[in-house]
DNA sequence: AACACGGGGAA
DNA sequence: TTCCCAGTGTT
């Protein structure tokens, strides 16, 4: 019996969320990583019903437009997953006869797929074996086994070899899960909720008494930066089809930063420019 | 290893 | 205001 198994997983039984992607096919579990990769659920929830309803299989969503399926993403962030989505739908059903591959290494060679999401499709969408470390877990137990108040910055070896260790035989899809959803809802970042975590007991930072982590941080701003310059524009361009370079920097106090923008966006392929001096979506 | 990459909601 | 979020790809 792994260490926490029993209680993490019947936790998890009696307390996971109803979210659709647990009870979708494996095409269905890729989306919504994707979509959940820095993005809360809350927010991906209602673009994933009408995304799936829309393009139900890797097929449907590589027969339509790059335009549409910017449009579709809407303001989950991060634009350049919905184009490594649609790159991937098209190697699935091109390639792959319409079906994901299974093993880790097909799936990483995958466009937009890392070391976390190809673990969790091989958990969630095909119940295998497979070391899962997003941040929750990584956060839950570099607490409960560490005593640290954060992991590390980045996943080292060492943490690897310890977390495979706690994966058990049996239903260890269960065990990604659920220390997923641990970590999500009761091991938050902050004010955690120890009255209601099934291993408190056990806890090492909780026997610690809570001690603090050192976080040298620099939160990133987010007022009048490249990121949020390139969001204005993709979104106008969601809700014109075509813009002239006059349309676009009135979107935007500093011309400099808007060329930048836009040159950055079609070296991403986020918009293209179908004349001298006008932008748009591609097609 | 560091950096770029969106956006909204909670504290 | 600050912090957080089911990370990936490039340099």
């Amino acid at each position: 019996m792994s260490l926490y198994e029993k209680e993490i997983v019947g936790w998890f039984k009696k307390n996971q969320r109803d979210l659709p992607w647990r009870k979708s096919d494996a095409w269905g579990v890729l989306v919504s990583e994707i979509m959940l990769q820095q993005t809360p659920v809350a927010r991906v929830l209602p673009i994933y019903i009408e995304w799936m309803k829309r393009w139900p299989s890797p097929k449907d969503l590589a027969a339509a437009t790059t335009s549409e399926i910017i449009t579709a993403w809407g303001r989950l962030g991060y634009p350049r997953r919905a184009l490594r989505l649609h790159q991937c739908a098209k190697v699935i059903s091109e390639q792959y006869n319409n079906r994901l591959p299974e093993t880790e290494q097909e799936l990483r060679a995958l466009p937009g797929i890392g070391e976390y999401t190809a673990a969790a499709i091989v958990a969630f969408a095909f119940k295998e074996r497979s070391l899962v470390l997003d941040v929750n877990i990584r956060r839950l137990f570099a607490r409960a086994l560490d005593g640290l108040e954060v992991p590390k910055p980045s996943v080292t070896k060492d943490e690897r070899k310890k977390r495979a260790e706690l994966i058990p035989a049996r239903n260890p899809h269960l065990w990604a899960a659920a220390t997923m959803e641990l970590g999500a809802l009761v091991c938050t970042a902050q004010n955690p909720k120890c009255q209601i975590c099934p291993i408190a007991d056990s806890c090492k930072w909780r026997s610690l008494d809570f001690p603090k982590t050192e976080q040298k941080k620099r939160t990133q701003a987010w007022h009048g930066t490249d990121r949020q310059c390139r969001g204005v524009i993709v979104q106008a361009l969601r809700e014109n089809k075509v813009l002239s370079s006059k349309d676009v920097k009135k979107l935007w106090h500093l011309d400099s930063q808007v060329e930048k923008a836009l040159s950055s966006l079609t070296k991403d392929g986020l918009i293209t420019s179908p004349k001298k001096n006008y932008y748009s979506l591609p097609k």
